[in-house]
DNA sequence: CTCATGACTAGCT
DNA sequence: TAGCTAGCCATGA
């Protein structure tokens, strides 16, 4: 067993994204084996059915919730991103550097 | 095959 | 920080 689909390396790196933590696409992708495939990785995420997959920790490369302001997903992933004691305000995420922390805390990299 | 679309990025001003 | 541009990739018409 070994070349999962790609799209389950995808669902697979977003879960292995710890509560309270957040991750940009971009890292998703390069941590799913497919560097530069952050838009598919978007577009897992808006077809994923799975109410377990912790979506709302997956931001922008900038730090910013992708959907647009005031939208109801916006407005959702805000909310539980606030539940689980992350910073966001005005639709953007503060967490210094959560990205590099993350490659290497989380993923040893 | 070409064109448009999107939960994207990186670079420049 | 904000705005704009070009680049990138998978899909579907």
């Amino acid at each position: 067993m070994e070349p999962a689909s790609a799209i389950e390396r995808i669902l697979a790196a977003i879960r292995a994204v710890p509560r309270g933590e957040v991750a940009g696409y971009g890292h998703i992708a390069r941590r799913a084996g497919l560097p530069g495939r952050a838009r598919m990785v978007a577009r897992v995420l808006s077809g994923n059915e799975d109410p377990g997959l912790p979506w709302h920790r997956i931001l922008r490369s900038d730090g910013r919730i992708a959907f647009p302001p005031g939208s109801r997903g916006f407005k959702e992933q805000a909310k539980r991103l606030r539940a689980e004691g992350v910073d966001v305000r005005d639709g953007r995420v503060r967490m210094p550097r959560a990205d590099a922390s993350i490659d290497e805390q989380v993923w040893g990299m």
